[in-house]
DNA sequence: GCTCATCATGCCGGAAAGGCATGGCGGTGC
DNA sequence: GCACCGCCATGCCTTTCCGGCATGATGAGC
């Protein structure tokens, strides 16, 4: 009986042999003896009911359809080797797909190096980048559309199901224009800023910036009154150095700022704003994920430097 | 010892157990047991590295690698089908190219039906047609850039090495004016001729048709005249029209020509220009062109009626 | 806690592949 | 023209490995 179906083996056999253009030239290659050789490609040519050698004293070749069938066998045998090489690959973390929310601001300092590095160290592995709001954040991770999250600690009811790695801390600061009396201060009171009026962010697409505020001024028992909302970081600047106002800001904001604003700590200091990986409590991360959390790691604690 | 290698058979253990969520349930439609299916499985999940399904006693889940690998696999499954598939379909004729070759004129009548009856019946044949003069024609199939070629009989050192399969005779005729006297003439006297001038297609391109010429006035004493050489059918219909001379062409033109000319044949008759296939003595012709063979033949016989 | 379904393991039988020896067949060289 | 050599095919035995049966382990459901 010759019941037999194709197997790899067969096709790997029969590309040594069509290769060698010779049943004893390609058995030792094959750690395989002459005859066995010769039965295996007589059951794939029986399998395929054609014939793709024609066999002569000395040696063999090709017919058209073994030309064709060599071919074949070629690319299913670098494609099976693919698939596999691809799924290691995927286990390993160095292939695949990545979602990954990230707020812009409070990132810039790491996350563009981060992933640069990561991309150079592996990349098969497709970085799809989400900005979105704080809630939005939270809720792709809770629902599985993204694996992890880069941004601030989030709070309240915004957290649950989460956890989160503190990767940089900032502080609070207040942020006026370099001729501002606070300027030559060392530190301002919070007490002392009743007095100034505050350039802010607008609350319906800050919120987590409004919640901040309302930590600081927490107990205080006038707050300044708000002199404009922005809706970005550059108005706000140029609010602040046109004397609007003065506004409190983490001190991620010192880069942006350059020479343009001064940046005064507070006292007594605010909690610090946390910037880190917020991540699912169940859902698994996969082996790329943890790859870009190791490279996010190491460029935050180049920064702390 | 593991040392076993991937074949097919694990691949369609594995998309077996991968659709149905269950060894189990895979098991009786692969015709095994299931005992048998789990070490497969197993043993590929060894020889990959990875963890494909996530056991447990109430079925089977596929990881994220077993997801990767289940498209994989399933498409090399369908490859190796394929592969298979076209290498009996080119055994039989019904996949590959065929380089074939041709002079328009002498063909016009059947082979662009065969052409079209050849392309309906096996579409996956990719037919390359070839216009070339009867000597570069010859010079193809010998040499094998060409299969085969349909035109008239190679004459002389022409054919050396080809075989030549009749599939239509023309009689040779003269073509005149409908108005000049030969019209009135059932028949024409070869001798008659010599009072006439020739309207002929240049000797340069047209070699084949010259050899003819010289068969057809083979033992005259006095040839007639050639009056103006043409490049072309449509210009010697037009110079013979306008009363420039006559012509001696095969009665392949009678649909060419139309009304505009009349055509008659020659007494004595001389031999009929054959319209047949030429190949190669010893080349090979592959089933796709013995099928465009058959084709060709039967679109000829049905011009006979 | 019992039962049931599911996957894993041990063991054995058999089919298929591999190895060795040999036969058949052309081409080469003397 | 004859012997020799190289190549592929075949016969026979051995080995390997896959498949089947029986059974174990484990977790869900009642």
């Amino acid at each position: 009986m010759m019941s037999c179906v194709m197997e790899l083996r067969h096709l790997r056999y029969y590309v040594a042999v069509a290769e060698a253009l010779s049943f004893s030239k390609a058995a030792p290659r094959l750690r395989v003896a002459q005859p066995a050789l010769s039965r295996q490609i007589q059951d794939l040519e029986d399998e395929i009911g054609v014939d793709l050698f024609t066999r002569s004293t000395r040696g063999v070749t090709l017919t058209a359809e073994g030309k064709l069938f060599l071919d074949e066998a070629r690319e299913l045998l670098r494609r099976a080797d693919e698939a596999v090489e691809k799924t290691r690959a995927l286990a390993r973390g160095e292939f695949g797909e990545l979602q990954i929310g990230y707020s812009p601001s409070p990132t810039v300092e790491f996350l563009p190096a981060a992933l640069g590095e990561f991309q150079k160290a592996v990349p098969r592995v497709l970085v799809r980048l989400y900005d979105l709001a704080g809630n939005e954040l939270a809720d792709g991770i809770r629902n599985g559309t993204l694996e992890l999250a880069v941004m601030q600690r989030p709070m309240g009811p915004n957290g649950a199901g989460l956890t989160f790695e503190s990767l940089h801390s900032y502080s609070i600061c207040v942020a006026v224009p370099p001729k501002h009396p606070f300027a030559s201060l060392r530190a301002v009171s919070i007490a002392k800023l009743a007095a100034e009026k505050l350039v802010v962010f607008r609350r319906r697409e800050y919120t987590d910036y409004h919640a901040l505020l309302d930590r600081v001024f927490q107990g205080v028992r006038q707050r300044p009154p708000i002199a404009v909302e922005c809706d970005g970081v550059s108005s706000l600047t140029t609010e602040i150095a046109a004397g609007r106002g003065v506004a409190i800001v983490s001190r991620v904001f010192s880069n942006t700022f350059g020479t343009r604003l001064k940046l005064r700590p507070l006292t007594p200091a605010p909690a610090a704003q946390e910037v880190g990986i917020v991540r699912s409590l169940k859902g698994d991360v996969t082996p790329a994920g943890e790859k870009f959390c190791a490279q996010l790691r190491s460029a935050a604690s180049r920064l702390a430097k």
